[in-house]
RNA sequence: GGAGGAAUGCCCGAGCGGCCAAAGGGAGCAGACUGUAAAUCUGCCGGCUUAUGCCUUCGGUGGUUCGAAUCCACCUUCCUCCA
């Protein structure tokens, strides 16, 4: 059995990721994967910007609603669940469209994540304590010594990397840059053959869209979701109540923000990820880029995934 | 009509004779990213393609001074109080 080929588009939130993906899935006969870290969450349906119950019935879906809000979600599980729904959508002989916003969970499908050791709450925790005793700077420390190259590259205000190149380290007993040199993502092939597909509208216009987004969110009962959150018990310390949209209406929730001031910092923390989204995607050479959905040859992909 | 106060870079805002192209924040721009990634972190941000370099800035004009965003005078605009 041939690996099956993907489609992949990615760029920004707001640029048409989704709709683009039900056109070539309606066109080719496909079925959808989101690569989004925070569409993986069940109840977070208006902030994330999935798919509608509509459009859900017409094509489906995959990797949306995987996990409660209050359950860890990582990169790796993210490429387990991908694999398992290529390999089902592929044997179903359907084409696979995969809509990405996390650059992240979009490379680790392709290129695989080192293998190294899932993280360590204890390990994380002892870690944390050992900063606010003795400052980050200790553990940077730490690092260059255990590992110069990893330290070299992470920043020494970097917090999250610090802990993890220390945790493999401690872990396996190697340093994090030994197990990336064997799994260098430059030289690496793909797991999958694929035709990486770029949205990126002109800044204006992105920006507008986001705005727009926003308050569609908020007209579509954004607040009422959150709130379902809350009752449910699915609180800030929680990554998935950290997501854009629903961090700032927890807050306003908890009367800690105005709620005018909330709907300002939603759009403007949306266009900060789209920019950092933008800045991911950039630094891939294979993407081809569309200033609009309406621009991509629909007729070409199609024959891609025809296999031609 | 009278008495005070304020005008700073895209915005907010510090500065109150030299160390000021001017703190800090925001916005904007660029980037990093290998199991928290909608997270986390970095850089740029008056102009000059690079700069320990040059040029133009702190409402306007004119002064004082070796030297002014900082002091003085007048003008303009805004704010507060009295009438």
């Amino acid at each position: 059995m041939v690996t099956p080929r993907l489609v992949v588009i990615v760029g920004p939130t707001g640029a048409g990721k989704t709709r683009l993906a039900l056109e070539l899935a309606a066109r080719t006969n496909g079925e959808v994967i989101s690569a989004d870290s925070q569409q993986v969450y069940i109840g977070m349906d208006i902030g994330t910007g999935k798919a509608t119950a509509e459009e859900r019935a017409r094509t489906p879906h995959h990797l949306l609603d995987v996990v409660r809000p209050d359950e860890e979600m990582t990169a790796a599980r993210f490429v387990e669940l991908a694999d398992a729904a290529i390999a089902a959508i592929a044997a179903r002989g359907r084409s696979v469209i995969v809509a990405g916003g996390t650059g992240l969970y979009v490379r680790a499908m392709l290129l695989g994540l080192f293998a190294g050791p899932p993280a360590s709450p204890e390990i994380r925790a002892a870690l944390e304590a050992q900063a606010t005793a003795g400052g980050l700077a200790a553990l940077h420390a730490e690092l260059a010594a255990t590992d110069p190259a990893s330290a070299a590259r992470i920043d020494p205000n970097d917090r999250k990397r610090i802990v993890r190149a220390l945790e493999v380290h401690r872990l396996t007993g190697e340093p994090m840059s030994a197990h990336q040199a064997r799994h260098d993502h430059r030289t690496l092939e793909r797991r999958y053959p694929a035709r990486l597909i770029g949205l990126a509208p002109p800044r204006d216009d992105l920006y507008r869209a986001i705005d727009a987004r926003v308050d569609a969110m908020l007209a579509a009962g954004l607040e009422a979701e959150v709130a379902t959150l809350r009752a449910a018990g699915y609180l800030p310390p929680l990554r998935s109540q950290q997501a854009i949209g629903y961090a700032e209406l927890h807050e306003v929730a908890a009367e800690r923000l105005d709620r005018v001031r909330a709907i300002e910092l939603v759009k403007r923390n949306s266009r900060h990820y789209a920019r950092r989204q933008l800045s991911w995607y950039r630094a891939d050479s294979t993407v081809a880029w569309f200033a609009h959905p309406d621009a991509v040859d629909l007729a070409d992909v199609e024959r891609y995934l025809g296999g031609a």
